[in-house]
Order: structure tokens, then C-alpha cells, then sequence
DNA sequence: CGTACTTTTGAATCGCATCAAATCTGGTGG
DNA sequence: CCACCAGATTTGATGCGATTCAAAAGTACG
């Protein structure tokens, strides 16, 4: 099994040969709720969701991931809480939770590798929060291409539609808004990259939204 | 200082003794954005608010703690990435950064345990993205309920407009949403709490997920 | 009591979701 | 090489739900 890079420098040696990947179709289940957790799931491509069936019968999403790992909780737990889901085809390496948490108690460079890992993606996700909780998608384009962007720049990997999944709106209304901030000269699109081309260091000429609070 | 058991449980002998209480008042600030972590805070009581400053001045909510620590990150940064405010009065216990990253290494056990949460704060921000990502206050809510409540119940400590905060939305419509909701006898609204009442069959096909790829 | 805050209701507006449909694109097979 | 298809991109029209601004009623507290 040939390990991603980030995968080969994040997991120590011993826990390289145990490692497997696997392909599922749309819809294919990863895992199931109430069993018990046997492998962490690295998404290479595709999309993952966790759900669990709501109080009314419907299906509530907990989590989607199109790259890293699903279900870093597995290994607290002696039962998964929901179920994994393919919603494309998805492409996936298999770690096994044994080797991990075994070599996280002989391992205290893992154990601090895995700590960072774990902190950075906390750090992450409460950006993720913060992108979500502004009302406009202007505001959460703009915020997006600040805080996960390199120099104003922010490549879009995998199309505008899933990054309008991944914005919370629909696809119409992120090409529409893409559009309106390209006409007005803040944003460049070019083939896979969106670029800021002014900072916001002006004044705040063109905000229409108030203060709030 | 007297440790609380999850606290005494968690953190390891030696660093017990640098860790001491505080209190903050109501909109007390515990640290800046921009300031070099010293202390990690363990709120007691009372409630504190990681907040950023949003594009266009309005404060952003990162993230609500009533119980447990404000900013796990603060390990691994050289500076805040937020600040942390005192929604109320508020008891904290602070450990100092050092003494818990020196431990880190020093101490497996400690090491394991610190994971253990970490992963818990990964899955409930995750779960929080997830209710961002819903469009209409409704869904949050219900969501909110079926993933934070027990039972169906879920406390409302520090009243409804910091759980619109919380939520992204403004405090009028969640007020509206709520009474909505109470009206259509899908949930129970007593001081503090927020209950679901019967589990709804008949229309299931509504909350349901609709991603696209 | 008065003050400050939360909770609640009202009305107008606006942004986004939704539904629809046209173009564009890459990939596949005849 | 072209026909064809599936998916992504784009534009259009419409309605809903949330924001916004406003104000009243309830609540806690010194």
C-alpha cells in the first residue's frame, strides 16, 4: 500500500504495512452504527458523510469529508455512533484502530504527532464554524480565500460545486456570487484557483451590511 | 487550588500545584487575539465565548464553553487565534501552557488522555459545522436537540439569545422559529429547557439530505 | 421604582434557495 | 472522427425565510 505523504509522515513505520486502501461505490457503507470500530478511514477522493437517523426518522449529517480522516472519535469509543457513507465513488486508506492506539502508547513522537494533528484540526474547524456562521456568501467567499488561501490566492480542487457544499449554499448561488465579485474587480478567477486581487485595507466603501451587536 | 475530579483526573500530578482559579466578570476578556498563550482555562461556571472579529466588525462566535477547556489549541500556537470572552460571571481554573506541554512529553499517560479529548473537541465541532451547514433555523434546531440534548432534552443555560449566537442566526428568528415549532407541537419549551416532543413519521421525507457532487 | 437586559411581536426588505433550462465540458463508444 | 452522454457551469424567474429596523412587553436587580 503506497501511503500519501501526509499519511506516511503522520503514522509511525509499524503501522505502514497494516495499512489497506479500498474503493467504494456511491452509496457503499464504510461502516455501520453499533459496530465496532476496526479501522480509521483516510479519504484520498471522493466523499464520505456520518449519519445517524434523527428522532422524526430522518437522516441528520454529521459529518462530510472529502479528504483526511473520517472518524478520528473511533478511537474512544467501543461503538460507532453512526453510520459512514459513499456519496460518490471514494477512494479511502484503511488504518487499523489497533496498530494506532497501540503505537500511541510506545510511541510518544506518534502520540505528539497525533496531538498536533489533532489540534490543527480543531483549529481548522473553528475557522470552518466561523466561515458558516456569516450570513452572505460574499462574506464567507472572501473570509475562505483570507484564512485557507496562500497570498490571496486559494486553489479550488475538486470544482465549484462541492466548494459550494463545503460553503454551506447552493451551486447556483456561488457562481452567481463568483461572477458579481469578479465583475467588481475583488476577485480573479482563473482554470482551479480564486484570487483576491485587493485586500480589504480600504475603507468600508462598498459594504452595504451593518454593524451588528 | 482545589481541581475539579475531571480535571485531577485528567491533567497529572505535577502540574496540579500551577494550576489556580479565577474569576472573570461579564464581558471580562480572558485573553486576546494576538497574545502568546500562557494559561489553558477550564471553565467551572458561568460561560465563555471564543470570538473573532468578522470582516465587516461584528463579532463571530467560535465557539461556547460552559464546562471544560476554551482553547485546546493553544498548545501548539505561538499566538491566539481568537479572543475568549465572559458571556456571564465566570469560575475558571487556569493551567499553565508549559507546565501541560512539558508533561506532554514527559508523561504517555497523560499524553493518551489529552487525546481523548482532543477527539471529543473535534467531534463536537464537527457536529457543529454540520448545523451550520443547514439552511433553514428549524433544521438547527431540531439538530441541536438530537445531537447536543439527551433524550431529547436540551438545556438552555444562559438563555435564547446566546444560543442564536451559537446557532448563526439572529435572536428574532429564533425566537419566531421557536414559537413555530412549539405551535406545530414538534418540541416543549420550559424555562431552561428545550424538549422534542413526539417523533414525527408521516413526513420524513422532508429534513432529508440532498448533496450534490 | 428606575435601569438594563431579555423576550416577543410587527412590518419591510433582501439574499438565497428553488425550479428550470441552456450551454459547456470531458469522456466513451460506434 | 463524430455522436452521444453525464456532469459541471451558467443564466433566468419566482417565492420563501431570514435579516433588518422598530417597538412593546416581560424580567432581574440595586
Amino acid at each position: 500500500m503506497v501511503l500519501p505523504p501526509h499519511l506516511k509522515t503522520l503514522l509511525p513505520k509499524p503501522v505502514h504495512d497494516f495499512c489497506t486502501g479500498a474503493l467504494y461505490k456511491k452509496l457503499d457503507r464504510l461502516f455501520l452504527i453499533g459496530q465496532e470500530p476496526e479501522w480509521m478511514f483516510y479519504v484520498l477522493s471522493g466523499e464520505v458523510t456520518l449519519e445517524r437517523t434523527g428522532l422524526r426518522g430522518e437522516s441528520v449529517i454529521l459529518q462530510r469529508t472529502r479528504l483526511g480522516f473520517v472518524s478520528e472519535a473511533s478511537l474512544q469509543v467501543a461503538k460507532y455512533h453512526c453510520d459512514a457513507v459513499a456519496i460518490s465513488d471514494t477512494q479511502v486508506v484503511k488504518v487499523p484502530v489497533k496498530a494506532i492506539s497501540e503505537s500511541l502508547k510506545l510511541d510518544p513522537e506518534f502520540s505528539n504527532r497525533w496531538i498536533q494533528m489533532l489540534s490543527s484540526e480543531v483549529k481548522h474547524l473553528r475557522l470552518h464554524c466561523e466561515r458558516l456562521s456569516m450570513k452572505s456568501i460574499r462574506d464567507r467567499v472572501l473570509h475562505l480565500i483570507q484564512t485557507e488561501g496562500t497570498g490571496g490566492k486559494y486553489p479550488v480542487m475538486t470544482g465549484l460545486k462541492s466548494l459550494a457544499g463545503e460553503l454551506g449554499v447552493t451551486h447556483e448561488a456561488l457562481y452567481r456570487t463568483l461572477a458579481a465579485l469578479e465583475k467588481e474587480q475583488l476577485i480573479k478567477r482563473s482554470s482551479g484557483l480564486l484570487e483576491m486581487k485587493r485586500p480589504d485595507n480600504s475603507k468600508e466603501n462598498n459594504g452595504h451590511r451593518k454593524i451588528s451587536n
